[in-house]
DNA sequence: CCTATATCAGATCGACTGACATCT
DNA sequence: CAGATGTCAGTCTATCTGATATAG
């Protein structure tokens, strides 16, 4: 088909930026399609590793770890709550804050997405050899950290 | 600032779809910026180039080609045409189509463009050297080879 | 009184869907 | 008449702003 010869502009693909973005976006989509497997949506997937790895957190504290709006948390974690996979309490030292905590069922629901998206992954980056592979994550995380500092 | 100890979770750091997932986003976003600041959105800039690289195109082949649906290229065809970056005029041997034509100063606006962007990836990959940087592209493009044959 | 936290309502933007007039 | 092309209207999602109630 005629169809096959619409390839991406050269220009384009000459740029690194342009490369990864579209990259970037074809790894957003199938991490999102790995989570939506296990009905949960990447922002929640994320908001379950940051309290695995830091535990309790309020909000606030989740929504800059994660850059996501504190409004947004908001509905992501109703969610969350209204499933059971992480509790909310009032901190008593500063009644203002939640304290949001991961549950023993949102720690199995997250090892579970863990999983899809690793599989995931190794069909995204099927072409590339072990080595490879290594060494595009290690550059990309060098380039992130510079970008964004928080990003260690 | 305890501000500072806020990091994303080791745990998804560890994931390269997450690592180029955030640097995919950083780099569309630095693009973006570079582009606005001729007055261009990114997809005018992805249109301009498919059709200097190409040549006069029908919006069908066009949306084919940066994987835009062709009802939005109407709004952004639309836009360059009134500020004369491109002409649309119909195609005599099939009056369904539009022949799509970039002008002169189509070009130059491509131009200005794509210095901006080199620019502002060149700030992305600052920590990497030359040699890492074309390895990060090498693997990229390998990646993406593979995700999306068009994009070879 | 001023600031912080969580929440809610609404704007904006990109990507997608469905319907439709025109033409082959 | 079936299919292709461009256009329009509307949906959906993620992201961002602004306002507000409650607490420090």
């Amino acid at each position: 088909m005629a169809d096959d010869d619409l390839l991406l502009p050269p220009r384009l693909l000459a740029l690194p930026s342009y490369v990864l973005s579209l990259l970037g976006r074809a790894a957003r989509a199938g991490s999102v399609a790995a989570t939506a497997q296990g009905d949960l949506r990447l922002g929640q997937v994320a908001t379950l590793a940051a309290l695995e790895d830091f535990g309790p957190s309020s909000q606030r504290d989740l929504g800059t770890r994660l850059r996501q709006d504190p409004s947004d948390l908001v509905g992501v974690l109703d969610d969350l709550e209204g499933r059971g996979l992480v509790r909310r309490d009032r901190d008593p030292d500063d009644r203002r804050r939640h304290r949001v905590t991961i549950t023993a069922k949102g720690r199995r629901a997250l090892a579970g997405a863990e999983r899809r998206v690793v599989a995931a992954e190794q069909e995204l980056l099927a072409p590339l050899s072990a080595a490879e592979r290594a060494e595009l994550h290690r550059l990309a995380a060098k380039a992130l950290a510079h970008a964004d500092p928080r990003a260690r």
